[in-house]
DNA sequence: TCTAATTTTAGACTATGTCTAAGAGGTGAC
DNA sequence: GTCACCTCTTAGACATAGTCTAAAATTAGA
């Protein structure tokens, strides 16, 4: 897993420390939408020394080459996803847990009909709460 | 106009001293999207001694008593906006302005047919590059 | 091995928002 | 009109999130 990683962020010119791969081992795997601190507290369970700073460095630099994509979505909390295909977003207001919707299970019109903007992206944002997954996990 | 949103402040049970009407008289006009910090500069040019702890203060009761919204959509800044209906938002990725989409431009479906997910609000979230307004403004 | 470039580090710094404690202002009882 | 009480405003302390800096550590190449 880790190899896997090294290997990664060499396709994307990144030099393959190893304080970025203990942080691409957790980052580029979650689901969770972690903030830049959530990431830090993880990886110091497996790697105590690293520091602040290189954590946020490292986030925006796998932001910067396309690795993950930041969403600012709830209130002071700048967010990463390691989702970087186009999708959409519910948010939970109870917990302000962040799930991912699929593409395809909503659908958007006229988006393109927009007159006098030029669209380079969009996503629909949902509110909520999430109902209790009976059965599995 | 101070008349009026003094009378609009009473009616939503809040007490309109002098800096919440100057502050009112701003921020519940403006199609602008201020952050708190820009409601306190522009407040300030007509009442110069008003304190950053009132501007905040007031613009959290605006929002509890349902006058104002509050939106977390660009980096680092809370945002109020004095639209209140439903609608959708445009954020030009070159300046950071937030323009408002009227609801009924966009069409979203399948939102409520979302599995696992109790829908209480959705907006659709667009980002681009404005094209200039010819003409007008 | 020696050198130079890159990366990491601790902590200072900045920006945004909240909290606190004191004072000012308004309102009603008398 | 005075007084007491309550609300509101104020300055500044505090909290949190993120960036920047300068020095140390690490890496890679000559
Ligand atoms: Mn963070
Ligand atoms: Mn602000
Ligand atoms: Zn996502
Ligand atoms: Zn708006």
């Amino acid at each position: 897993m880790t190899v896997d990683k090294a290997a990664l962020l060499e396709a994307r010119g990144i030099k393959p420390s190893a304080q970025r791969v203990a942080i691409a081992d957790y980052v580029l795997h979650t689901d969770e939408h972690p903030s830049a601190d959530e990431v830090w507290a993880r990886v110091k369970r497996v790697f105590p020394m690293v520091s602040r700073a290189t954590v946020y460095n490292t986030l925006n630099l796998f932001v910067a080459k396309g690795l993950l994509r930041h969403l600012v979505l709830t209130e002071g909390r700048l967010v990463f996803d390691s989702n970087v295909d186009q999708h959409h977003h519910f948010i939970d207001e109870e917990t302000g847990k962040i799930y991912d919707l699929p593409w395809d299970t909503l659908e958007v019109s006229r988006v393109e009909q927009l007159k006098g903007f030029e669209v380079r992206d969009y996503q629909v944002l949902v509110r909520g709460r999430k109902r209790p997954t009976r059965g599995a996990r």
